[in-house]
DNA sequence: AACCAAGCCAACCGCAGTTGT
DNA sequence: TACAACTGCGGTTGGCTTGGT
C-alpha cells in the first residue's frame, strides 16, 4: 500500500475513476487494482487536490478570514461545515488556516507588550512565564469583539433571516435586547434551547481550555460592542427559580479606555495605560454558586 | 551563503456515524 | 439485530518554502 505525496500518475488515475464512476465507492479503486492507496487516501486526494473550483495556491482573502473567524466563534472547531460557506476552500484549508492563525495569535501574545506609558510597567507580571490565562482571554476578548458584530448584523434582520433567529435562539436572548446593563435584562422572549447556566465542569474546562478563560474581564463594559452575547452565554447565568439572566455585579469595573485592542492581535494590539488590578482576577477559582460570590 | 524559525499545506491517523449485508 | 465496511471529520504530523539574521 503506497503513502505519503501523489504523483501525476496516479492523480491522473484517480481523476479518471471519478469521471466513469463518480466521487463514490473509493475502496474500489485499490480492489480494482487501479491504485496501491486506501479508500481514504484516495477519497482524501479528490477532496482537498483534484476536486473541480478548488482554491488551490491562493491566500484566504480579508473576507474569508473574516467569514472563519465568524464561524468559528459560532460553531466552533467544526471545519467541514464552516468549508461550506466558502466556496472552493476545503475544510482542511480551514483547518490550516486557523491554525496557522492560532499560532501566530499565541507567539504574538508570548512576546512582551508594547506600552505608551511606563508607569506599571514593573508590577505587570511577565506573560511569557506567569499569565497564560491572560493571554487565552485576549484571544477570546477578539471573538467578542467579532461575534458581538455579527450578532448585531443579524439582529438586524431577524425576522427575516431564519439563521440568525436560530443563533440568537440558541443563546436564549431575545433579538434587541438592551445589554448595555445587568438591570437592563429581561427574560428571554424565546424558549432556550441550548443556553444553561455555566456548570463546575464548564470552569474546569474554561480553566484548561486555551481559548475560554473566563474571568479576566469580567465586565460587560469591557466587551467591544458592550455585552455582547457570547459574554452573556458564557459568564452570565440563571437562577434555578427564575428566568432571569444574572450578571456578576461585584467586580470593580475598568476603564475600558485604558485598554486598547485592535483586529489584528497578530502584530496591531497595544495596551494604553494596561491597568495593574486586572491581575487580580486571573487566578480566581470558578465558579461561584452567585453573583455575590464573586 | 548558511542557518534557523515561522508559515504553509498535504497527508496521515483515529474515531464516530452511516450504510449495506 | 449485529457486524463489517465505508465514509466523513477533526487532530496531528512532517516536509517544503519563505523570510530574517
Amino acid at each position: 500500500m503506497r503513502k505519503g505525496p501523489w504523483m501525476a500518475e496516479e492523480d491522473e488515475i484517480l481523476l479518471d475513476y471519478v469521471k466513469k464512476h463518480g466521487p463514490r465507492d473509493w475502496s474500489s479503486i485499490r480492489s480494482k487494482g487501479l491504485l496501491p492507496r486506501t479508500g481514504k487516501s484516495c477519497r482524501l486526494r479528490w477532496v482537498n487536490k483534484l476536486k473541480p473550483d478548488l482554491k488551490t495556491g491562493c491566500k484566504f482573502s480579508p473576507e474569508e478570514e473574516r467569514i472563519v473567524i465568524e464561524l468559528q466563534a459560532r460553531f466552533g472547531n467544526k471545519w467541514a461545515r464552516i468549508a461550506t460557506y466558502l466556496p472552493g476552500r476545503t475544510d482542511n484549508d480551514v483547518k490550516n488556516f486557523w491554525s496557522t492563525r492560532q499560532k501566530r495569535l499565541a507567539r504574538s501574545l508570548q512576546k512582551p507588550l508594547p506600552s505608551k506609558s511606563n508607569k506599571n510597567q514593573g508590577e505587570i507580571p511577565s506573560l511569557t512565564d506567569e499569565s497564560p490565562t491572560f493571554e487565552v482571554s485576549l484571544l477570546d476578548l477578539y471573538s467578542f469583539e467579532e461575534e458581538s458584530q455579527s450578532i448585531q448584523d443579524s439582529q438586524t434582520s431577524y425576522t427575516d433571516n431564519q439563521d440568525a433567529a436560530t443563533m440568537i435562539q440558541t443563546r436564549s436572548l431575545p433579538p434587541n435586547q438592551d445589554l448595555t446593563s445587568p438591570h437592563n435584562l429581561t427574560p428571554p422572549l424565546i424558549e432556550p434551547l441550548e443556553w444553561k447556566p455555566p456548570t463546575q465542569l464548564d470552569f474546569e474546562h474554561f480553566s484548561d481550555s486555551a481559548l475560554d478563560f473566563p474571568l479576566l474581564f469580567d465586565t460587560p463594559e469591557l466587551i467591544p460592542g458592550h455585552g455582547s452575547t457570547s459574554f452573556q452565554q458564557k459568564f452570565a447565568w440563571q437562577d434555578k427559580d427564575s428566568s432571569f439572566m444574572q450578571l456578576p455585579e461585584s467586580l470593580p469595573p475598568f476603564d475600558k479606555n485604558n485598554i486598547k485592542i485592535e483586529r489584528d492581535l497578530g502584530t496591531q494590539y497595544s495596551f494604553d495605560d494596561f491597568p495593574v488590578d486586572m491581575f487580580d482576577y486571573a487566578d480566581q477559582p470558578g465558579p461561584p454558586t452567585s453573583p455575590a460570590a464573586w
